[in-house]
DNA sequence: GCATTAACCACAG
DNA sequence: CTGTGGTTAATGC
């Protein structure tokens, strides 16, 4: 594993730790590589680490109450994973997973919150991360209850678009029902709004495969809900 | 009432 | 796993 102190993709709450700071960091984090579909933090389970995600992409996702996992947010490189239980509760209230090949650096509880009394910059720019990561909640919170299922698919379809992928033509690493957990809704109703988006020439969309034809279209479905 | 929306169900590639 | 069609319940003219 590399030093943190030359990760390339330390956060800005690393940043500014001192350099003894940073070697304690080094010091009792781990770096575990791992397959789409794994386990990286699981609800219910003790809260002995915080991840972050260093390469890849992840999911967090919390059981409903009829079983099936509703999906809170698609995590890209940059996140710390289960902060908020960590903080705040000894078992994690939610679960996270990678969907495609990652790499999560593990940090034990003990040694961060050691960091977090130590440095009140490391902590102030947690708590910026916080705040950001609460502010997207808001949002989606929002748009997931106001917006049309077309409405909602199109919101995800630019998220992957423009900021996971930075293309035009993409894949999104999800299954229909994975894509329905994500936007709240059933993978039946997935599979219509695709359908009803492509119909208007708006996207082209073979498997997990996704193309923007008319982004300015697109958008307005979004925007409109 | 009638239309729209989306969930639920069953069945077929 | 995914797509399709029929049915149904809720909501809004």
């Amino acid at each position: 594993m590399e030093d943190c102190e030359y990760c390339k993709i330390r956060s800005k709450a690393v940043e500014v730790l001192k350099t003894e700071e940073v070697v304690i960091l080094q010091e009792n984090c781990a770096e575990v590589e791992l397959d789409a579909d794994e386990i990286i933090i699981k609800e219910g389970s003790l809260s002995s680490h915080i991840g972050y995600l260093k390469e890849g992409l992840a999911k967090i996702h919390k059981r409903g109450v009829k079983g099936t996992d509703q999906i809170l947010k698609i995590l890209q490189p940059g996140s710390y994973i289960g902060m908020q239980t960590v903080l705040s509760s000894k078992i994690h209230q939610y679960s996270a997973s990678t969907i495609e090949k990652s790499k999560i650096c593990y940090i034990d509880i003990t040694s961060f919150k050691q960091l977090i009394t130590k440095n009140a910059d490391f902590a102030n720019e947690l708590i910026l991360y916080l705040c950001r990561d609460e502010l997207t909640y808001f949002t989606r919170f929002v748009n997931v209850h106001q917006k049309q299922i077309d409405g909602r698919l199109a919101d995800t379809i630019l998220f992957f678009s423009d900021e996971v992928n930075k293309s035009r033509k993409f894949k999104i690493p999800l299954k229909r029902s994975d894509l329905a957990a994500l936007v709240c809704s059933t993978r039946e109703s997935v599979t219509r709004a695709i359908r009803d988006l492509s119909d208007i020439g708006t996207i082209k969309v073979k498997g997990k495969t996704f193309e923007i034809l008319n982004y300015e279209l697109l958008k307005k479905i979004s925007e409109k809900g």
